[in-house]
DNA sequence: CGTATCCGATACAGGAATGTATCCGCTAAG
DNA sequence: CTTAGCGGATACATTCCTGTATCGGATACG
């Protein structure tokens, strides 16, 4: 019955807690985790250091609880859309249309340029270090279930089947919007760069996705 | 007339330049490149800092040589083992076989593990730096075409045509043997991760490149 | 073999980030 | 309203890294 830290969760410390991690959001994908010292995201968030080693003994603990909280978010708006982008009945099949439904799912509510920063952030954190791996798998698995469960329902409900198995059929699609994402932001794209990104990704998917 | 940085290219100079880029596609690799100090970069090589001042000037500034010496003999490699890959006739279609062919020339020569920590240290730097972007781009299309026209040149051969066009058709491949990549040093494969890699890589392959 | 030159080693000063220890003021509970 | 204690601010010592300036020795060449 050891308890390590018993520290309490007063509201007070809630409220810190969010105001960090929306502080290390935007910093660390403004300068990446290892550019970004703990005064710079305390000070964005309008602290100083004592309350960032108050809430967290590192940059990675902060960064883990961020994604942690994100992803959650992030599943939760998912599961809300999918009744609004899974319109189609079991009617007439439109290639393109499972294609766009999923790049709008993806898309999300977030800013993506910060989103896709840190996830390459936390990616390639996770690359070296086994403990942040796992962390990282955990998160990545609770968003490809998620989405296998939407698939597998938009796809039976059209009555008809992938060429691939779910998984698979997921795991391509994120691995594809991902690396448009990352290009549009290459390119330098101004205003919605997203719009482009979905266009090309549909584009992809239609042609790859092709329902039997 | 003003050449700004007239420094001879001494036969010694050249081996200093080439053993610092050894370190550094190590310890870069290794740690990352915001926490990898100058200094440990110089002593993994065995030198000092002064050796390291006296031929870049900055830590990307050495990244960006060791990515352009990687990308040269990596191009290099490729356009001499694209007939010992590609050795089927305009025969009988195996769809596989292309799937296969294309994962054993991306595989390449290099320390996987390392390779794929670099470039994500290298994308994630181009992501925020617009200076870094345009060179990785340059990076990437370097790639981009010889695979472009290593494939056009086999299915051409084959007779018969992709589903898709070929630069898409490579960017596919390209990103998901990334994906396939890191998700493999993300589950701590042992011994040699590649194999599995491509066997999942050629399963995906099969199954979306099928020739027309 | 001798030598001029180049290149890497060494020394130094300055700056910045880290983690801890301590203190005071705010906050939430009664 | 009062008070106990939590949480964030402040101060400090330490460590590490950077960039430059200078020097001595190795190297390539005649």
């Amino acid at each position: 019955m050891s308890e390590t830290e018993p520290r309490p969760d007063s509201p007070r410390r809630a409220r810190t807690r969010e105001r960090l991690m929306d502080a290390a959001f935007e910093v660390f994908a403004e300068q990446g985790l290892a550019a970004t010292s703990v005064e710079q995201v305390a000070e964005h968030a309008g602290f100083t250091r004592g309350a960032f080693y108050s809430n967290f003994s590192t940059k990675e603990e902060l960064l883990l609880a961020l994604m942690t909280r994100e992803r959650d978010r992030w599943v939760a708006s998912l599961s809300e859309r999918v009744p609004a982008v899974f319109p189609f009945a079991a009617g007439p099949p439109i290639e393109a249309e499972i294609g766009a439904a999923v790049a709008a799912l993806l898309a999300g509510p977030t800013n993506h340029r910060h989103a896709a920063l840190i996830q390459g952030e936390f990616r390639l954190l996770a690359l070296r270090d086994p403990e942040l791996a796992r962390a990282f798998e955990v998160h990545r698995m609770a968003l490809e279930d998620s989405l296998v469960d939407i698939v597998d329902d938009a796809v039976s409900r059209s009555g008809r089947r992938l060429r691939l198995d779910t998984r698979s059929m997921v795991r391509v699609v994120v691995a594809l919007h991902q690396d448009a994402v990352e290009r549009s932001i290459l390119a330098g794209a101004e205003g919605d760069p997203m719009e482009s990104v979905h266009l090309e990704l549909a584009r992809l998917l239609t042609a790859i996705t092709e329902l039997r």
